[in-house]
DNA sequence: CAAATGCTTCCGTGAAACACGGAATTTTGA
DNA sequence: TCAAAATTCCGTGTTTCACGGAAGCATTTG
């Protein structure tokens, strides 16, 4: 039996839906659905998960910071990435943080079947469009510098994207403090060293920034 | 028993999982699922449809197309939308279009399944979430004049319209009124009487508004 | 015509946010 | 271990926001 547990940021209703194509297969219980990072790290300790589903979208600093993390931390969960934008980058970057198998939306449902028995065999799955060894020496090469200079701009800090998720659904600096426990003082620094790191002068910057990042929603 | 069709153009995988997610529910049978109009077209005919779900994403003029097609030539296929992609123009042109229904990826697989219980039974079922004042005000607007036409809701005036874009810009209120030759507190007062007119609490809200309506470039 | 309504302009006041700088403590990574 | 980065906080002055009021015009309408 395989654990199985699917995150996906943007689409409510593809993770239900996922859910419910792959809990009818054989072999496969659906351990966690999670809508958002912060949620599955919570509840992620209490669960047996052998695979872990993760739909990235435009927006996947924060979900290939996640890879990272459990490639390092808990390496017996299998990070299955499933990319729902065509960007090219995101394959270096997930394969790159650790995931073990990459497939698009353009896949089947037995595609992504086929995938976690492979991943859960400790075996990679790469969708067959995507060339395995060139990619492997590829990404293996980009270990150092790169020249498509696919990573984040400005190197921003867990708490300062935090900052700018809470700023973007409408928070104040008020109601951020609260939420986690700082001075709006501190707040108030955050923004200024978002600022600062970014290079933006009007905070309108910031916001479109954080759109075209999918860092929040429109 | 529903008989139900699903039409996904851009994601397989997503049309797969919601016909997994579907045809696991009482009174419901998937007679259809299609990766493109043509295909739907070419085989409908054949087909008994009580509900056709459409999943629509930001290229919707074909999908658009079709809804106008079925509600004039077979009335008795019930149109329920799903928005993959949040712009407010996809809600106002697929209801005039003749869709019964209306909902986005944030919905739940619950509430989809009430959308096409209520649709089936003649009624519309539309997203609690679109059922506010502005959808109200630019349907009303638009009955009569054609698409295209700048008007927006709550009536903003010329002016208004102005301090938004600039504001988009990036533009403090001391440049802003240079530029209009008013006084900073004139710019204020504008934003003031924006804010009202929209009932906006935030100028994230303001600013994801423009942007929805094309006011301003991201 | 007179009244009503809406647009544009402006102001007062107190609260909140921003800009800029400094600084102490904790975490992290090489 | 030790330097760099992250996180926290403050001072000070400027700007913007929130809420309210109001005056001058243009228009529409009874």
């Amino acid at each position: 039996m395989i654990s199985l547990a699917i995150i996906d940021t943007h689409n409510p209703l593809m993770l239900e839906s996922l859910a419910a194509l792959l809990s009818g297969k054989d072999e496969i219980a659906i351990t966690g659905q999670f809508t958002s990072i912060t949620d599955f790290i919570k509840t992620s300790r209490t669960l047996t998960i052998n695979v872990l589903i993760i739909n990235v979208y435009k927006a996947h600093i924060e979900e290939i910071e996640l890879i990272k993390k459990i490639s390092s931390e808990t390496p017996c969960i299998n990070v299955l990435v499933i990319s729902m934008e065509m960007q090219e980058s995101v394959i270096y970057e997930s394969i790159k943080a650790g995931a073990k198998g990459y497939l698009t939306k353009q896949d089947s449902g037995s595609e992504i079947l086929m995938a976690i028995y492979s991943i859960r065999g400790g075996y990679d799955y790469y969708n067959k469009s995507i060339s395995n060894i060139i990619l492997n020496n590829y990404i293996r090469e980009m270990d150092g510098d790169e020249p498509g200079k696919t990573s984040f701009p400005g190197n921003l800090s867990k708490r300062e994207i935090e900052i700018i998720r809470f700023w973007g659904e409408g928070l104040t600096n008020k109601e951020m403090a609260d939420k986690l426990f700082i001075s709006t003082r501190t707040v108030e620094s955050h923004k200024n060293h978002i600022m600062q790191k970014l290079n933006f002068k009007t905070s309108i910057d910031l916001l479109k920034f954080a759109i075209r990042n999918n860092l929040i929603n429109v």
